[in-house]
DNA sequence: ATATTTAACTTTGAAAAACAAAGTACTTTT
DNA sequence: AAAAGTACTTTGTTTTTCAAAGTTAAATAT
């Protein structure tokens, strides 16, 4: 046998950082505030999570405006998304057996 | 939309705990040193994560012996195996969109 | 024009979690 | 008698998480 937990990703031991990558799969764009208030979380928090996956280059982010106003947005890149997919592979064949 | 991680069990955001959880999921019963060395620890930290399980009444431990020689095993209690398969649900509805 | 609010942070500091290393008690093997 | 194995506990450090407050800049309200 081997080391079950090897191949999983610690960035996303944390379920903040799981659930921002969630969402951010199925969708293109979401804004800061929308993660802020979907994951119920201060905006420090939810900051440096956001820095954490940025950091790992797993996400980018897109300062825009809606009318004059800012806006933040994120998304998925594709270091992020095969990262990600190879995370949940692995947690799938630590758990196939159920 | 709800919040994705909400339904995710704390106890199981440690990836250890999910190692060990994952483990005696399959085999009813598994032994102390056999899982330090699957999942590659040293005892004081695979004492302290299952005596964190232990707390929840997720596992429970049997002080036994092989001949003459001392041997711990651990297995699954069911109200372990209800959160872990919860946990699994929880996760698994978070990522369903792949 | 001034004040308040909103957005998206950064900084600071505290609390919690994870972890390694060493120590303990007891037994077994050499 | 000495060394090694089992299953811890204790101690202390490091890492991670998080909230709260502060910051900057623009927008809206008064």
């Amino acid at each position: 046998m081997k080391n079950p937990i090897a191949d999983l990703n610690k960035i996303f031991d944390s379920r903040i950082r799981l659930g921002v990558m969630s969402m951010l799969v199925v969708n293109k764009e979401i804004g800061f505030n929308d993660l802020k208030q979907m994951l119920e979380l201060t905006d420090g928090n939810l900051a440096s999570h956001l820095n954490t996956l940025e950091q790992a280059e797993f996400i980018k982010v897109h300062k825009g405006f809606i009318g004059r106003k800012t806006n933040t947005t994120y998304s998925i890149t594709d270091l992020g998304r095969q990262a990600f997919k190879a995370h949940l592979d692995a947690l799938e064949k630590m758990i196939r057996k159920l």
